[in-house]
DNA sequence: AACTTAAGTTCCCTTAGGGAACCTGCCCGG
DNA sequence: CCGGGCAGGTTCCCTAAGGGAACTTAAGTT
């Protein structure tokens, strides 16, 4: 199915999606996130098809975001786990389960609670300024034309 | 291409790619944000088939994420515009936006800056803990199990 | 020697996405 | 009042990506 690639666009929207924009990636995140690291645990997991999770895996690991580690040398045996890139790109996962857990949760309430370790308190992640510390969302930003808007540098290095 | 559903997991994260992980609909709604809206427009912008946008855009509003709007009555003609939960879905945009500035942007800089209205700065949106304000990432949270974890809720409302 | 396990790989089949052409309702200029 | 234009889709065919199941490899286990 002939897709059209996102990565040469000039928007870090598009380019994100460009890494994790097919739909399994996102919950390949997830798994790894959470502990689940091998390949027949996130398979069985997920109930994502073999053929795609290869693929997937090394597209992630190719792009930087996971990394495949060794954990046995015989028999050889891989797990995969977050690098600073993909512990970076948690934060659209998490940005996603506090979308979830406000309009899609229903009655039973959010399947899972997020505790904050260093305070201890279970709350959820909030967008917030970088300058004033105040929500920060869609209603209250406007967009600006940035340096990389214009220029060449389309495909970033 | 039988695609698996993600809907019916008991995790939010699933359930909101349920709604936007195909990989078109983060960027229809990003274009809805920025005052993009119309059919035309937001095919040229992205250049996206027509039957793809067509789909796109009566599944989300079907699922209340944008709201079908007629503009004019005569010539009959409709924008999109979005809903609370739109709104709130920009969330997930933002952070997207976030991580692609950080990673994927390349020498020439972010292509967009976002100023936040109420304090007139230009700055990035950091995820904070909900309790304390404190940066709040995958790094230093626990994830819990929440009542709606093994519940029969797994379709919620 | 036979069995099991982790981690893939290969095969075929179905279906979603791309592209281009077509359709519909309405406005406008001549 | 007729042809053209425009917004907003709809229809068609083709290709390629996802699903599923079987097979492979390299080792350990009984």
């Amino acid at each position: 199915m002939q897709r059209t690639q996102f990565g040469d666009m000039v928007c870090s929207i598009a380019r994100t999606l460009d890494l994790i924009g097919e739909p399994w990636s996102p919950l390949i995140l997830r798994d790894v996130m959470v502990g689940i690291r091998r390949f027949d645990q996130i398979q069985a997991d997920l109930g994502i098809s073999r053929k795609v999770l290869t693929e997937r895996l090394k597209w992630l690991v190719e792009r930087g975001v996971l990394a495949r580690r060794e954990y046995s040398a015989r028999p050889p045996r891989y797990e995969y786990v977050l690098t600073d890139q993909g512990v970076d790109l948690c934060d659209v996962l998490i940005a996603m389960a506090r979308f979830g857990d406000r309009w899609l949760a229903g009655p039973a309430g959010p399947p899972v609670l997020y505790r904050h370790r260093p305070c201890g308190h279970i709350a959820p992640a909030d967008l917030r300024c970088g300058h004033c510390d105040q929500p920060m969302h869609a209603d209250t930003i406007d967009v600006l034309p940035g340096p990389g808007m214009a220029t060449g540098a389309d495909v970033p290095a």
